[in-house]
DNA sequence: TATATTAATCGTAAAACTACGATATACGAT
DNA sequence: ATCGTATATCGTAGTTTTACGATTAATATA
């Protein structure tokens, strides 16, 4: 962001921006998906779910993991992801208050 | 996007993305936070609530328009501006399995 | 040890995002 | 008709995102 005054908004709501713009792009929204379904993490086989290249895949995991909503161990050759349920808590907690006024915001 | 196999996704995946992208930043979480707050369309006064220039918070409402989560009536020389509650109940639909599961998808 | 496999990182290019000031447009008020 | 106000749009610059192929690093296996 350039110049961005970022300490004029609350935490709260950068924080909830940064949840949501990992949900942002439709690769990462399947591969949460993906890790949710199967209820255990996931080693390996993410990039042949997906239309895109192993380094795409590869960029958008990291993307999520920056953010906290996935973790990944290192199991030999492989790298186990899974949903860290913690952040996807947290990330609920941050939504459901703001879903629920503005699903209710009648007007106009 | 560049080159982007958006086709390979699902519509919800699709959908799901760009509403959450919609919440991808700061500046427009808190517009919808003082939308829904009063529950009453805003007409005008938005910019000086955010710590933005009244071109940008433009751009903002903008993105959120095209989304369809906010809409805007002309009142005048006022523009008013509310939350489209159909959308918004659309986006909850479309969050809460995901949340549902991801929250609850308990491993490692 | 050599080889194959998995996943991250690098380098790069195109597109989108964010921000601003300046300008245009539209309307109300004088 | 003119002036002032509110909002959108334009033009622009810098940053970030998205995507890919190529390369690297790490491990398992032959």
């Amino acid at each position: 962001m350039a110049i961005t005054k970022a300490d004029k908004f609350t935490q709260k709501q950068i924080r909830t921006a940064e949840l949501a713009k990992a949900l942002g792009h439709p690769a990462r929204v399947a591969i949460l998906e993906i890790l949710a379904q199967r209820k255990e993490c996931i080693c390996g086989d993410i990039t042949d779910e997906l239309p895109l290249a192993q380094s795409t895949v590869s960029q958008h995991l990291k993307a999520l993991k920056k953010v906290g909503i996935i973790k990944g161990d290192v199991d030999g050759v492989r790298v186990c992801y899974c949903i860290d349920e913690s952040t996807a808590s947290e990330f609920r907690s941050l939504l459901s208050p703001i879903m629920e006024k503005i699903c209710s915001a009648g007007c106009c």
